[in-house]
RNA sequence: GGCCCCAUCGUCUAGUCAGGUCCAGGACAUCGGAUUUUCAUUCCGGUAACAGGGGUUCGAAUCCCCUUGGGGUCACCA
């Protein structure tokens, strides 16, 4: 039987980092079966803008390289992928399950239901349905719908019944049914609830496995009740865990981003999306664009293969030593019994670390386009294509090496970006090395003739110069070249400095070295 | 509170189902050392965990029970 998963988010406007894992474990065992992965859109509840609420989902996917095989833009022969344009679907099965008498109406007020359920919990028994509108005879229901009596349909529970799964995750799990009331399966409006709109979707679209995330567990009964009575084969279950915050065990929720921003853990990340974000122009502190959301890996220069590596091991694993996996590998060696049953946090020191390594392993030009995108966007560079440019990033690109762990990161090469006079600069090391030493200042004035009479301003030559001149002064080399840094790129340390000069060359150094010694 | 789930280094995890080869392995972080003008990288090395208590057993991280702790969920949300 050919294995068919699917991932059902609601359309939010944003894509979580949490759901992403969920849907990426779905994915990969489709993949890892040959089987249908498919994109389900739940928008039961009403729908504003679509397109925008939509969009930053799709893009999620498309940005990992999570295709689908059915679901919105692709179709499929399941359709339509809105649960918003099933209502007929739901409409069927609710009229099945009435005649049956698996479900019922419930004409019993709001209010009312509300009142039991609190009494019940204050004489500290268990609440279940009263089940008055059982009572109603044929003609008495019939009056009641005529008059526009508002009402619910409800599961009616096998009480006597216990329902059990056989978890891929948590093995045995079961409920005993006496204790759950009659769960609402379509409102006074008569449009359905997730629950049932669900296992209408998954019994239609064939569903042999739902891979969800641990907080969908207790949804599981009433889901097994409802396929029971509408004479569907139950699917395969496996709940995973679910993400948590970084160094803690609750689910990590976009609702505590606040808290986020202070846990020693999860700063770096922020830290990080401050400064990219805000380069590019973004509102750092909008909840689109925090850790918590796909949309931050990807604007502020992660690439794909980093995220999707932390993600897979989040609760998963494949032995005791593979840590790297590509998409690839993870397509060959997922598999549901190896995940774990307890929440992971995310790790942002992990995922960097897995950041860096699938970064050094990009291609060239892949990198190369990376940090011209990011560049642009910045307005750092005008023309992404004009040769001159690329050639001089490229260089720029390689003189950083592995200090770029995410494309975003070249914004901290700005020595090379921005105009001499505007360029930050560490004042406190600054202070330290330049201003408050005079004789090297001196030294600085000497070296500044010296570098603008040196025929070639490359690297070599003007790594002999430098050499040269600290041994001839007597200058321990610790204590010139970082004062000579700090004139040029205004921080006490970086990449290799003698490149870096020739890299700037020799106009732009000689007016930052004037400048740095004026004073400014 | 009811129901359900979970519990190994700071973190992500291996080992738990089929008890011994585990005085617990790997990775990230951290600390030391080597290389590097600096920073980063790379390479070596170190610190660091079976929540507690009872059983069962010749033997328990692994099986059972209890306690404690953490979490999820209890809607005419998804």
């Amino acid at each position: 039987m050919t294995v068919r998963t699917r991932f059902a988010p609601s359309p939010t406007g944003y894509m979580h980092i949490g759901g992403m894992r969920t849907a990426l474990f779905n994915w990969l065992w489709a993949r890892r079966n040959r089987g249908v992965f498919i994109l389900r859109i739940d928008d039961t509840d009403q729908q504003r803008n679509m397109d925008e609420a939509l969009g930053p989902i799709l893009q999620a996917f498309r940005w990992l390289g999570l295709d689908w095989d059915e679901g919105p833009e692709v179709g499929g022969g399941n359709g339509p992928y809105f649960q918003s344009r099933r209502r007929p679907l739901y409409d069927a099965a609710l009229q099945r399950l009435l005649q049956d008498g698996h479900a019922y109406r419930d004409f019993e007020p709001a209010q009312e239901t509300q009142r039991q359920r609190e009494a019940a919990e204050q004489e500290k028994r268990v609440y279940v349905s009263s089940r008055e509108s059982l009572l109603l005879t044929d003609q008495q229901i019939a009056q009641k719908l005529a008059d526009n009596t508002p009402c619910v349909i409800r599961l009616k529970v096998p009480r006597g019944d216990t329902v059990v799964i056989n978890d891929h995750v948590r093995g045995t799990v079961e409920w005993d049914c006496s204790l759950m009331p009659d769960p609402v399966i379509a409102r006074s409006d008569g449009s359905p609830l997730y629950n049932f709109a669900t296992v209408v979707d998954d019994a239609a679209m064939q569903i042999t496995h739902v891979i969800r995330a641990e907080e969908h567990l207790s949804n599981t009964p009433i889901q097994v009740l409802l396929h029971r009575a509408l004479g569907n084969d139950t699917p395969e279950w496996a709940h995973i865990p679910y993400v948590a915050a970084p160094g803690g065990r609750e689910k990590i929720s976009k609702r505590k981003i606040a808290q986020y921003r202070k846990n020693p853990q999860f700063k770096r990340l922020f830290e990080i999306g401050d400064t990219i974000l805000t380069r590019l122009g973004f509102d750092a502190s909008a909840d689109a664009l925090s850790p918590v959301m796909v949309a931050y890996y990807q604007q502020t220069g992660f690439i794909p293969a980093g995220v999707l590596n932390a993600l897979v091991r989040l609760g998963w694993s494949f032995d005791d030593q593979t840590e790297i996996l590509s998409l690839d590998e993870m397509q060959q060696k997922f598999s549901l019994d190896r995940v774990i049953r307890s929440p992971a946090g995310l790790d942002p020191d992990k995922l960097l670390s897995f950041q860096a390594h699938w970064m050094s392993q990009l291609p060239a030009p892949e990198k190369l386009e990376g940090c011209l995108a990011m560049l642009k966007q910045a307005g750092w560079i005008n023309d992404p294509a004009d040769p001159a440019v690329r050639g001089y990033v490229q260089q720029v690109m390689e003189l950083a090496g592995d200090r770029l762990r995410l494309f975003g990161d070249i914004f901290q090469l700005e020595e090379f970006f921005i105009a001499d006079a505007q360029l930050s600069r560490d004042e406190k090391a600054f202070e330290k090395r330049v201003t408050s030493a005079p004789e090297i200042c001196g030294h600085l004035r000497q070296l500044r003739t010296q570098l603008e009479t040196i025929p070639q301003f490359t690297a070599e030559p003007l790594h002999d110069l430098l050499q040269q001149f600290a041994t001839s002064h007597s200058l321990r080399p610790g204590d010139l070249f970082p004062a000579l840094r700090l004139c040029i790129s205004g921080r006490a340390q970086g990449a290799d400095m003698f490149r870096t000069l020739e890299l700037l060359g020799r106009d732009r150094v000689l007016h930052r070295l004037d400048l740095a010694l004026a004073g400014r």
